[in-house]
DNA sequence: AAAGAATATGACACGATGTCAATAAGTTAA
DNA sequence: TTAACTTATTGACATCGTGTCATATTCTTT
Protein backbone atom coordinates (compact mmCIF):
# COMPACT_ATOMS: atom_id res chain seq x y z
CA UNK A 1 0.00 0.00 0.00
CA UNK A 2 1.46 3.23 -0.90
CA UNK A 3 2.36 5.90 2.19
CA UNK A 4 -0.56 8.55 1.93
CA UNK A 5 -3.28 5.80 2.64
CA UNK A 6 -0.98 4.16 5.44
CA UNK A 7 -3.50 4.49 8.08
CA UNK A 8 -0.61 4.41 10.09
CA UNK A 9 1.34 6.90 8.43
CA UNK A 10 -1.61 9.08 8.53
CA UNK A 11 -2.52 8.67 12.15
CA UNK A 12 1.28 9.89 13.34
CA UNK A 13 0.50 13.18 11.31
CA UNK A 14 -2.55 13.77 12.79
CA UNK A 15 -0.53 13.29 16.60
CA UNK A 16 1.98 15.57 15.17
CA UNK A 17 -0.37 18.05 13.90
CA UNK A 18 -2.52 18.29 17.23
CA UNK A 19 0.66 18.82 19.22
CA UNK A 20 1.67 21.55 17.40
CA UNK A 21 -1.66 23.10 17.41
CA UNK A 22 -1.88 22.56 21.54
CA UNK A 23 2.06 24.03 21.10
CA UNK A 24 1.12 26.85 19.57
CA UNK A 25 -1.21 27.97 21.89
CA UNK A 26 0.76 27.41 24.71
CA UNK A 27 3.52 29.25 23.56
CA UNK A 28 1.13 32.00 22.78
CA UNK A 29 -0.30 32.16 26.58
CA UNK A 30 2.39 31.18 28.28
CA UNK A 31 5.29 32.46 26.46
CA UNK A 32 8.91 31.06 25.64
CA UNK A 33 9.70 30.61 29.33
CA UNK A 34 6.96 29.34 30.79
CA UNK A 35 5.29 27.26 28.66
CA UNK A 36 5.40 23.66 29.50
CA UNK A 37 5.69 20.66 27.57
CA UNK A 38 3.63 18.68 29.56
CA UNK A 39 0.65 21.22 29.52
CA UNK A 40 1.52 21.22 25.61
CA UNK A 41 0.77 17.52 25.81
CA UNK A 42 -2.20 17.46 27.63
CA UNK A 43 -3.75 19.99 25.87
CA UNK A 44 -3.33 17.82 22.72
CA UNK A 45 -4.25 14.94 24.18
CA UNK A 46 -1.96 12.39 23.50
CA UNK A 47 0.51 10.20 25.90
CA UNK A 48 3.45 11.47 27.15
CA UNK A 49 6.09 9.99 25.49
CA UNK A 50 4.81 10.04 22.16
CA UNK A 51 5.78 14.26 22.14
CA UNK A 52 9.30 13.14 21.84
CA UNK A 53 8.43 10.22 19.06
CA UNK A 54 7.80 13.63 16.69
CA UNK A 55 10.36 16.36 18.67
CA UNK A 56 13.61 16.53 20.59
CA UNK A 57 11.81 19.13 22.73
CA UNK A 58 10.26 22.31 23.43
CA UNK A 59 12.71 24.14 20.81
CA UNK A 60 12.52 21.96 18.19
CA UNK A 61 8.36 22.67 18.77
CA UNK A 62 8.82 26.44 18.53
CA UNK A 63 11.40 26.19 15.75
CA UNK A 64 8.82 24.22 13.31
CA UNK A 65 5.93 26.47 14.31
CA UNK A 66 8.01 29.52 13.26
CA UNK A 67 9.41 28.25 9.71
CA UNK A 68 6.22 30.32 8.45
CA UNK A 69 7.17 33.55 9.90
CA UNK A 70 10.44 33.48 8.95
CA UNK A 71 9.72 32.97 5.22
CA UNK A 72 8.22 35.82 5.34
CA UNK A 73 11.28 37.83 6.34
CA UNK A 74 12.99 36.29 3.57
CA UNK A 75 10.66 37.20 1.17
CA UNK A 76 10.63 40.98 2.37
CA UNK A 77 14.83 41.12 1.89
CA UNK A 78 14.15 40.17 -1.66
CA UNK A 79 12.51 43.09 -2.90
CA UNK A 80 14.77 44.26 -5.81
CA UNK A 81 16.26 48.02 -6.04
CA UNK A 82 17.56 50.13 -8.81
CA UNK A 83 16.50 53.52 -8.19
CA UNK A 84 17.36 56.58 -10.75
CA UNK A 85 16.94 59.14 -8.54
CA UNK A 86 17.54 60.03 -4.64
CA UNK A 87 13.90 60.53 -4.50
CA UNK A 88 12.94 57.11 -6.03
CA UNK A 89 14.84 55.58 -3.47
CA UNK A 90 13.40 57.60 -1.00
CA UNK A 91 9.95 55.94 -2.12
CA UNK A 92 11.58 52.35 -2.16
CA UNK A 93 13.36 52.42 1.13
CA UNK A 94 10.42 54.00 2.83
CA UNK A 95 7.98 50.90 1.40
CA UNK A 96 10.30 48.58 2.17
CA UNK A 97 10.88 49.77 6.14
CA UNK A 98 7.07 49.88 6.32
CA UNK A 99 6.86 46.24 4.91
CA UNK A 100 8.78 45.42 7.50
CA UNK A 101 7.34 47.07 10.42
CA UNK A 102 4.59 45.41 9.19
CA UNK A 103 5.06 42.06 9.46
CA UNK A 104 6.16 42.88 13.21
CA UNK A 105 2.73 44.13 13.78
CA UNK A 106 0.94 40.97 11.78
CA UNK A 107 2.12 38.57 13.74
CA UNK A 108 3.28 40.07 16.54
CA UNK A 109 2.41 37.38 19.11
CA UNK A 110 4.53 34.41 17.67
CA UNK A 111 7.20 37.05 17.32
CA UNK A 112 6.43 37.74 21.12
CA UNK A 113 7.31 34.00 21.96
CA UNK A 114 10.34 34.49 19.39
CA UNK A 115 11.88 37.29 20.97
CA UNK A 116 12.18 35.17 24.32
CA UNK A 117 13.58 32.54 22.54
CA UNK A 118 16.23 34.29 20.64
CA UNK A 119 17.10 35.03 24.29
CA UNK A 120 17.81 31.35 25.00
CA UNK A 121 18.52 28.96 22.54
CA UNK A 122 21.25 29.32 20.71
CA UNK A 123 19.64 27.21 17.77
CA UNK A 124 16.84 29.55 17.30
CA UNK A 125 19.06 33.08 17.87
CA UNK A 126 21.05 31.53 14.85
CA UNK A 127 18.02 31.75 12.55
CA UNK A 128 17.45 35.10 13.68
CA UNK A 129 21.15 36.00 12.99
CA UNK A 130 20.67 34.30 9.47
CA UNK A 131 17.60 36.42 8.54
CA UNK A 132 19.13 39.72 9.94
CA UNK A 133 22.42 38.63 7.45
CA UNK A 134 20.16 38.26 4.73
CA UNK A 135 18.91 42.10 5.22
CA UNK A 136 22.31 43.41 5.79
CA UNK A 137 23.55 42.14 2.58
CA UNK A 138 21.03 42.97 0.70
CA UNK A 139 21.03 46.44 1.93
CA UNK A 140 24.67 46.60 2.05
CA UNK A 141 24.51 45.90 -2.04
CA UNK A 142 21.64 48.57 -2.37
CA UNK A 143 23.84 51.33 -0.50
CA UNK A 144 27.14 50.10 -2.83
CA UNK A 145 24.46 50.29 -6.20
CA UNK A 146 23.74 53.86 -4.89
CA UNK A 147 27.61 54.84 -4.29
CA UNK A 148 28.52 53.90 -7.89
CA UNK A 149 25.60 55.31 -9.17
CA UNK A 150 26.75 58.84 -8.01
CA UNK A 151 23.38 58.91 -5.52
CA UNK A 152 25.05 58.19 -2.22
CA UNK A 153 28.12 59.34 -0.39
CA UNK A 154 30.92 57.38 -1.98
CA UNK A 155 33.37 57.69 1.31
CA UNK A 156 31.35 56.17 3.84
CA UNK A 157 31.29 52.01 4.01
CA UNK A 158 28.23 50.44 3.06
CA UNK A 159 28.86 47.08 4.83
CA UNK A 160 28.67 49.70 8.27
CA UNK A 161 26.03 52.20 6.56
CA UNK A 162 23.91 49.26 6.20
CA UNK A 163 23.77 47.52 9.56
CA UNK A 164 23.38 50.83 10.87
CA UNK A 165 20.43 51.44 9.31
CA UNK A 166 18.82 47.43 9.38
CA UNK A 167 19.74 47.62 13.52
CA UNK A 168 17.24 50.94 13.64
CA UNK A 169 14.34 49.20 11.65
CA UNK A 170 15.19 45.70 13.88
CA UNK A 171 15.05 47.49 17.08
CA UNK A 172 11.50 49.42 15.80
CA UNK A 173 10.33 45.85 15.18
CA UNK A 174 10.59 44.77 18.32
CA UNK A 175 9.40 47.55 20.08
CA UNK A 176 6.22 47.36 18.06
CA UNK A 177 6.22 43.28 18.93
CA UNK A 178 6.18 44.63 22.52
CA UNK A 179 3.58 47.04 21.75
CA UNK A 180 5.16 49.52 23.31
CA UNK A 181 5.61 51.92 20.48
CA UNK A 182 3.47 55.55 20.64
CA UNK A 183 3.63 56.16 16.67
CA UNK A 184 2.01 54.74 14.11
CA UNK A 185 4.14 52.18 11.52
CA UNK A 186 3.98 54.46 8.91
CA UNK A 187 5.47 57.52 11.13
CA UNK A 188 8.05 55.40 12.11
CA UNK A 189 9.15 54.31 9.01
CA UNK A 190 9.01 57.61 7.45
CA UNK A 191 10.89 59.32 9.84
CA UNK A 192 13.55 56.91 9.86
CA UNK A 193 13.58 56.63 6.31
CA UNK A 194 14.04 60.46 6.23
CA UNK A 195 16.92 60.49 8.06
CA UNK A 196 18.99 57.76 6.97
CA UNK A 197 18.43 59.04 3.28
CA UNK A 198 18.91 62.49 3.93
CA UNK A 199 22.16 61.54 5.64
CA UNK A 200 23.58 58.78 2.86
CA UNK A 201 22.24 60.31 -0.39
CA UNK A 202 23.26 63.36 -2.07
CA UNK B 1 29.10 46.21 70.14
CA UNK B 2 28.84 48.10 67.06
CA UNK B 3 27.88 46.43 63.86
CA UNK B 4 31.47 46.97 61.97
CA UNK B 5 33.46 45.70 64.72
CA UNK B 6 30.60 42.59 64.88
CA UNK B 7 32.02 39.17 64.17
CA UNK B 8 29.23 37.71 63.33
CA UNK B 9 27.77 40.35 60.69
CA UNK B 10 31.94 40.48 59.34
CA UNK B 11 31.33 36.45 58.74
CA UNK B 12 28.19 37.14 56.70
CA UNK B 13 29.77 39.37 54.51
CA UNK B 14 32.33 37.70 53.91
CA UNK B 15 29.78 34.41 52.70
CA UNK B 16 28.04 36.96 50.61
CA UNK B 17 31.34 38.22 48.74
CA UNK B 18 32.54 34.73 48.65
CA UNK B 19 29.43 33.66 46.79
CA UNK B 20 29.00 36.97 44.67
CA UNK B 21 32.93 36.23 43.53
CA UNK B 22 32.14 32.73 42.94
CA UNK B 23 28.54 33.49 40.76
CA UNK B 24 30.61 36.34 38.42
CA UNK B 25 33.01 33.25 37.51
CA UNK B 26 30.30 30.81 37.35
CA UNK B 27 28.32 32.88 35.33
CA UNK B 28 31.44 33.71 32.96
CA UNK B 29 32.24 30.48 32.19
CA UNK B 30 28.64 29.18 31.95
CA UNK B 31 26.70 31.98 30.76
CA UNK B 32 23.73 32.91 32.50
CA UNK B 33 21.49 30.13 31.61
CA UNK B 34 23.80 26.99 32.13
CA UNK B 35 25.25 28.52 35.45
CA UNK B 36 24.01 26.74 38.04
CA UNK B 37 23.85 27.50 41.60
CA UNK B 38 24.84 24.57 42.67
CA UNK B 39 27.98 25.11 40.98
CA UNK B 40 28.06 28.49 42.59
CA UNK B 41 28.28 26.99 46.09
CA UNK B 42 30.45 24.68 45.99
CA UNK B 43 32.43 27.13 44.20
CA UNK B 44 32.41 29.83 47.03
CA UNK B 45 32.51 26.63 49.83
CA UNK B 46 29.38 27.37 51.35
CA UNK B 47 26.04 25.35 52.20
CA UNK B 48 24.01 25.04 50.31
CA UNK B 49 21.29 26.85 51.77
CA UNK B 50 23.27 29.75 52.75
CA UNK B 51 22.74 31.01 49.38
CA UNK B 52 19.35 31.69 49.99
CA UNK B 53 19.58 33.34 53.24
CA UNK B 54 21.73 36.18 51.04
CA UNK B 55 19.96 35.89 47.82
CA UNK B 56 16.83 35.12 46.23
CA UNK B 57 18.20 33.15 43.48
CA UNK B 58 20.69 33.54 39.95
CA UNK B 59 18.64 36.55 39.10
CA UNK B 60 19.33 38.09 42.56
CA UNK B 61 22.90 37.31 42.08
CA UNK B 62 23.12 38.90 38.37
CA UNK B 63 20.82 41.91 39.56
CA UNK B 64 23.77 42.60 42.24
CA UNK B 65 26.74 41.56 40.11
CA UNK B 66 25.47 44.19 37.43
CA UNK B 67 24.98 47.36 39.24
CA UNK B 68 28.54 48.05 38.81
CA UNK B 69 28.06 48.68 35.09
CA UNK B 70 25.04 50.19 34.83
CA UNK B 71 26.30 53.00 37.07
CA UNK B 72 28.35 53.27 34.15
CA UNK B 73 25.83 53.57 31.51
CA UNK B 74 23.84 56.10 33.46
CA UNK B 75 27.19 58.20 33.48
CA UNK B 76 27.61 58.08 29.88
CA UNK B 77 23.96 59.35 29.51
CA UNK B 78 23.99 62.30 31.50
CA UNK B 79 26.32 64.23 29.01
CA UNK B 80 25.98 67.70 28.45
CA UNK B 81 24.99 68.88 25.15
CA UNK B 82 24.79 72.88 24.08
CA UNK B 83 26.42 72.56 20.49
CA UNK B 84 26.80 76.15 18.44
CA UNK B 85 27.08 74.36 15.51
CA UNK B 86 26.55 71.31 12.95
CA UNK B 87 30.67 70.46 13.71
CA UNK B 88 30.33 71.10 16.94
CA UNK B 89 27.17 68.60 17.58
CA UNK B 90 28.53 66.26 15.29
CA UNK B 91 32.22 66.15 17.53
CA UNK B 92 29.64 65.56 20.79
CA UNK B 93 27.74 62.96 19.41
CA UNK B 94 30.73 61.21 18.26
CA UNK B 95 32.13 61.24 21.40
CA UNK B 96 29.16 59.67 23.06
CA UNK B 97 28.83 57.11 20.82
CA UNK B 98 32.52 56.18 21.05
CA UNK B 99 32.05 56.39 24.61
CA UNK B 100 28.96 53.86 24.85
CA UNK B 101 30.82 51.47 22.34
CA UNK B 102 33.33 51.13 24.17
CA UNK B 103 32.22 50.29 27.17
CA UNK B 104 30.69 47.46 25.19
CA UNK B 105 34.13 46.35 24.86
CA UNK B 106 35.83 46.79 28.00
CA UNK B 107 33.01 45.25 29.67
CA UNK B 108 32.45 42.80 26.94
CA UNK B 109 32.48 39.07 29.60
CA UNK B 110 29.66 40.66 31.77
CA UNK B 111 27.58 41.86 28.51
CA UNK B 112 27.28 38.77 27.43
CA UNK B 113 26.18 37.04 30.29
CA UNK B 114 23.64 40.48 30.69
CA UNK B 115 22.81 39.86 27.21
CA UNK B 116 21.36 36.46 28.00
CA UNK B 117 19.73 37.41 30.87
CA UNK B 118 18.01 40.03 29.42
CA UNK B 119 15.94 37.11 27.28
CA UNK B 120 15.08 35.50 30.19
CA UNK B 121 15.03 37.45 33.24
CA UNK B 122 11.54 39.96 32.96
CA UNK B 123 13.48 42.17 36.13
CA UNK B 124 16.67 42.65 34.41
CA UNK B 125 14.87 43.16 31.24
CA UNK B 126 13.28 46.00 33.42
CA UNK B 127 16.83 47.27 34.08
CA UNK B 128 18.06 47.08 30.71
CA UNK B 129 15.07 49.22 28.99
CA UNK B 130 15.40 52.11 32.28
CA UNK B 131 18.45 52.58 30.96
CA UNK B 132 17.49 52.19 26.85
CA UNK B 133 14.87 55.14 28.59
CA UNK B 134 17.04 57.10 30.15
CA UNK B 135 19.48 57.25 27.16
CA UNK B 136 16.41 58.03 25.00
CA UNK B 137 14.91 60.69 26.62
CA UNK B 138 18.38 62.67 26.81
CA UNK B 139 18.42 62.27 22.92
CA UNK B 140 15.64 63.39 22.61
CA UNK B 141 16.34 66.35 24.40
CA UNK B 142 19.04 66.82 22.72
CA UNK B 143 17.35 66.84 19.20
CA UNK B 144 14.70 69.02 20.39
CA UNK B 145 17.46 71.69 21.59
CA UNK B 146 19.40 71.60 17.88
CA UNK B 147 15.95 72.26 16.34
CA UNK B 148 14.60 74.85 17.91
CA UNK B 149 18.07 76.50 17.35
CA UNK B 150 18.00 76.27 13.97
CA UNK B 151 20.44 73.50 13.54
CA UNK B 152 18.32 70.69 12.87
CA UNK B 153 15.74 69.76 10.50
CA UNK B 154 12.05 70.91 12.45
CA UNK B 155 9.77 68.56 10.27
CA UNK B 156 11.11 65.09 12.13
CA UNK B 157 9.48 63.78 15.25
CA UNK B 158 12.32 64.41 17.81
CA UNK B 159 10.96 61.20 20.02
CA UNK B 160 10.97 59.22 17.31
CA UNK B 161 14.41 60.58 15.46
CA UNK B 162 16.20 59.82 18.99
CA UNK B 163 14.60 56.45 19.31
CA UNK B 164 16.24 55.02 15.92
CA UNK B 165 19.64 56.90 16.63
CA UNK B 166 19.83 55.34 19.96
CA UNK B 167 18.74 51.72 18.12
CA UNK B 168 21.57 51.98 15.70
CA UNK B 169 23.88 51.97 18.44
CA UNK B 170 22.32 49.91 20.49
CA UNK B 171 22.49 47.23 17.79
CA UNK B 172 25.98 47.97 17.64
CA UNK B 173 26.93 47.47 21.10
CA UNK B 174 25.59 43.96 20.85
CA UNK B 175 27.49 42.98 18.48
CA UNK B 176 30.51 44.38 19.52
CA UNK B 177 29.39 42.32 22.56
CA UNK B 178 28.83 39.57 20.78
CA UNK B 179 32.30 40.06 19.13
CA UNK B 180 30.70 39.99 15.22
CA UNK B 181 32.17 43.82 14.32
CA UNK B 182 34.71 43.25 11.44
CA UNK B 183 35.61 47.38 11.98
CA UNK B 184 37.02 48.95 15.01
CA UNK B 185 34.78 50.78 17.46
CA UNK B 186 35.97 54.67 16.80
CA UNK B 187 35.02 53.31 12.53
CA UNK B 188 31.72 52.08 13.78
CA UNK B 189 30.88 55.23 15.58
CA UNK B 190 32.58 57.75 12.97
CA UNK B 191 30.52 56.23 10.21
CA UNK B 192 26.84 56.29 11.91
CA UNK B 193 27.79 59.58 13.27
CA UNK B 194 28.22 60.90 9.87
CA UNK B 195 25.19 59.44 8.63
CA UNK B 196 22.98 60.69 11.13
CA UNK B 197 24.17 64.13 11.73
CA UNK B 198 24.14 64.54 8.04
CA UNK B 199 20.33 63.41 7.87
CA UNK B 200 18.98 65.62 11.18
CA UNK B 201 21.16 68.33 10.57
CA UNK B 202 20.91 71.30 8.34
C1' DA C 1 27.88 30.55 81.98
C1' DA C 2 23.23 30.65 80.52
C1' DA C 3 20.01 32.73 77.64
C1' DG C 4 19.32 34.88 73.40
C1' DA C 5 20.26 36.38 68.56
C1' DA C 6 22.22 35.95 64.12
C1' DT C 7 24.00 32.97 60.70
C1' DA C 8 24.88 28.61 58.33
C1' DT C 9 23.64 24.01 56.98
C1' DG C 10 22.10 19.98 54.15
C1' DA C 11 18.31 16.67 53.92
C1' DC C 12 14.14 16.88 51.79
C1' DA C 13 10.08 17.77 48.82
C1' DC C 14 8.84 19.39 44.59
C1' DG C 15 8.33 20.16 39.67
C1' DA C 16 9.85 19.54 35.06
C1' DT C 17 12.27 16.82 31.68
C1' DG C 18 13.64 12.99 28.63
C1' DT C 19 14.06 7.83 28.20
C1' DC C 20 12.69 3.27 27.50
C1' DA C 21 10.58 -1.23 27.84
C1' DA C 22 6.10 -2.61 27.13
C1' DT C 23 1.83 -2.36 24.45
C1' DA C 24 -1.29 -1.31 20.75
C1' DA C 25 -2.45 -0.62 16.12
C1' DG C 26 -1.89 -1.45 11.40
C1' DT C 27 0.34 -3.97 7.31
C1' DT C 28 2.16 -7.75 4.73
C1' DA C 29 2.56 -12.18 2.89
C1' DA C 30 1.66 -17.04 2.90
C1' DT D 1 -7.45 -15.53 7.81
C1' DT D 2 -3.78 -15.33 10.61
C1' DA D 3 1.01 -15.20 12.07
C1' DA D 4 4.96 -12.41 11.61
C1' DC D 5 6.46 -7.99 11.23
C1' DT D 6 6.60 -2.87 11.35
C1' DT D 7 5.29 1.43 13.06
C1' DA D 8 3.36 4.39 16.52
C1' DT D 9 1.90 5.28 21.30
C1' DT D 10 2.21 5.10 26.12
C1' DG D 11 3.17 6.33 31.06
C1' DA D 12 6.14 4.83 34.82
C1' DC D 13 10.58 5.93 36.05
C1' DA D 14 15.25 7.95 36.68
C1' DT D 15 17.38 12.29 36.71
C1' DC D 16 18.34 16.93 37.68
C1' DG D 17 18.03 21.48 39.59
C1' DT D 18 15.68 24.42 42.84
C1' DG D 19 14.05 26.48 47.15
C1' DT D 20 12.57 25.55 52.02
C1' DC D 21 12.91 24.62 56.68
C1' DA D 22 13.98 22.52 61.08
C1' DT D 23 18.22 22.06 63.21
C1' DA D 24 22.96 23.12 64.41
C1' DT D 25 26.57 26.35 64.97
C1' DT D 26 28.70 30.57 66.20
C1' DC D 27 28.80 34.74 68.46
C1' DT D 28 26.84 38.37 71.83
C1' DT D 29 24.66 39.96 75.85
C1' DT D 30 23.47 39.96 80.58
Amino acid sequence: MDKVGDKRHLRSIMTRQKLLEAAKETFLEEGYQAALISQMIKRANIGYGTAYVHFKGKEDLLIVLMENVMEQFYEIAETSFFPKSKDEAKHIINRQANAFLKMAEAERNMMQVFEQAIGISTIISDKWKAIRMKFIQRISKDVAYAQQNGLARAELNHELVARGWFFTNEMYLWEIVRNEHQSTVEEIAQTITSVYVEGLYL
